[in-house]
RNA sequence: GGCGCAAUCGAAUAGUGGUUAAUUCAGCUGGCUCUCAAUCAGCAAACGGGGGUUCAAUUCCCCCUUGCGCCA
């Protein structure tokens, strides 16, 4: 039974951020080893020296976290097959190495980078497939001494079968390719350093991967796999290869398409639940018309047989909406606690721990009248900036569009009037006043409603007008009224 | 250049050898309303092209095209 358990892993190479393809693929995986109740590996292939730093490493770790995908083995888990750092694994690789050149199943190679450059660019001349030229594949131990001592260092290079290599795979039934094409490819750089297909078979293999779940821009890397896993005697596990995500142009995610990065969307403000319940929806579907899934759910129904073929298409519009119907069902009390670090960024508040019960009362009151109306907590931070500041910001193109016209004055200065002397100051008084107002001065609702609003926020568009001047408070009201109405007053003695 | 993978509304996906080809996001119209959002009602919108197989093809097969990827 224990052997028939399946073990998946997700490798990224820590040369960057956790991207939004690399989540999705890690996400799959989790899914995977979570509904067959298996196991899920983490391992870092960070065997590209120049660009694998610790911090990426840290920044992928986090995003992982963060997405709530926890690993079974890998970084600071441990797990009987480790180290599961590729770097620290240079000695394995070098093991199995000399294995191959000792049964003759790969050769030295030395020929430099001029030599490869031109055979490379005869075969260009003459149409063929770009392919090693063998010219290493039999020198004798002369001609390798010779070039020893001339200084070269060699690479190790793998004897490809000239055969069909077929797989089976999970989702695309037989893939087959032809082995008479594939070149003698590189499997050990000259400085001790595995290449990337060269480590990961060893690596699955020893970390007893039952199934390789990732991009299908593996595909193609597949074939040289397989090879290699032959070569070693090692068995080959099943995979199943899923569409990449691409950008709106069909082009391949990348920054220009918007944040790519996963902690970029924590940065701004989205909720880690909608985020996986999104890219889930990427390149998978449950099979009907459901879309609001908890992580449980998802590992409940997920599987391969429900894993479309084609590449999918990101969709901020549709990460918002799902973002949106997150924060519309959360309650107030967990809202309040995931908007404080968003309050303090924006200076909006001192500092998170010694709130007062009041400010913490004011601010799930804000809350309320905002939740449902934003997309994530930097849209909060935007669109209710009025409730935190002392002096607010009038957006130009509200101010002439809505306050600096005629009568706006007299209809200010009559509200304000009203309002000041208000005794109760709930949203049925403030609404019967306001009404009062606009009947004594012959003027419908909306032309005393939009000119305050703009006066109370700065913007023309917001939530109801009398829930925001109960939140708000009378005092900062008619402040603010007595502001806007100076400010109007100024603009025209300028312009007279 | 060689090889591989893929192809349903703008996007994500359902679905089927015979259907009015469905749902969600986005878009548009209208209701509600002080604006926006939310919400409700409605509209528009797709089987890439060509050959087969078949009584019947969006569905199965082949070719082409296009997109994406791998090889340097």
């Amino acid at each position: 039974m224990e052997d028939n358990k399946i073990r998946v892993r997700f490798a990224p190479s820590p040369t960057g951020y956790l991207h939004i393809g690399g989540a999705r693929t890690a996400l799959f995986n989790w899914l995977y080893a979570r509904h067959y109740k298996g196991t899920f590996v983490l391992r870092i292939e960070d065997t590209d020296q120049v660009r694998s730093t610790e911090k990426a490493v840290n920044v992928i770790l986090e995003g992982m976290k963060w997405l709530g995908l926890d690993w079974d083995e890998g970084p600071g888990k441990g797990g009987e097959y480790g180290p599961y750092y590729q770097m620290k694994r240079l000695h394995i690789y070098q093991e199995y190495t000399e294995k191959l050149l000792k049964d003759e199943k790969a050769y030295c190679c030395y020929c430099t980078r001029e030599e490869l450059a031109n055979s490379r660019e005869k075969q260009v001349r003459e149409n063929k497939s770009l392919k090693y030229d063998k010219h290493c594949l039999n020198l004798s131990e002369e001609e390798k001494k010779r070039y020893e001592t001339e200084g070269r260092k060699p690479v190790i290079r793998l004897k490809i079968p000239a055969k069909k290599i077929v797989f089976n795979d999970l989702l695309r039934g037989e893939v087959t390719f032809d082995g008479e094409l594939l070149s003698d490819f590189v499997i050990m750089k000259s400085g001790g350093i595995p290449t990337y297909n060269y480590a990961v078979v060893i690596d699955d293999a020893l970390m007893k991967i039952t199934d390789v779940m990732r991009g299908d821009d593996h595909i193609s890397n597949t074939p040289k796999q397989i090879v290699i896993y032959e070569a070693l005697g090692l068995d080959v596990p099943k995979f199943a290869h899923i569409p990449m995500i691409m950008g709106q142009d069909h082009s391949r995610l990348s920054k220009r398409h918007g944040a790519t990065s996963v902690m970029e969307y924590k940065k701004v403000g989205y909720m880690p639940e909608a985020v996986v319940n999104y890219i889930a929806h990427l390149g998978w579907s449950p099979g009907d018309e459901r879309e609001i899934f908890t992580k449980e759910e998802l590992i409940k129904e997920f599987s391969l047989d429900k894993i479309s073929k084609h590449a999918a298409v990101f969709s901020m519009e549709k990460l918002n909406w799902f973002n949106s119907e997150y924060l519309k069902n959360m309650s107030i009390d967990s809202l309040t606690k995931t908007l404080l670090p968003f309050l303090k960024e924006a200076n909006y508040i001192e500092n998170e721990e010694s709130l007062s019960p009041a400010k913490i009362e004011y601010i799930k009151e804000v809350l309320k009248l905002m939740q449902g109306r934003i997309k994530n907590f930097s849209q909060f931070i935007d669109y209710a900036d009025y409730f935190f500041m002392d002096k607010i910001n009038i957006e130009s193109q509200a101010f002439d569009s809505v306050l600096n016209k005629e009568g706006v004055v007299g209809i200010l200065q009559a509200l304000k009037k009203k309002l000041s002397t208000l005794k109760c100051w709930n949203e049925e008084s403030i609404e019967n006043a306001v009404r009062e107002v606009a009947s004594s001065l012959q003027i419908k609702g909306g032309q005393i409603i939009h000119p305050t609003r703009v006066a109370l926020s700065g913007k023309k568009v917001g939530p109801g007008l009398f829930e925001l001047m109960v939140v708000l408070s009378q005092n900062k009201t008619v402040k603010r009224l007595k502001e806007a109405i100076e400010k109007i007053e100024d603009a025209k003695k300028i312009s007279n």
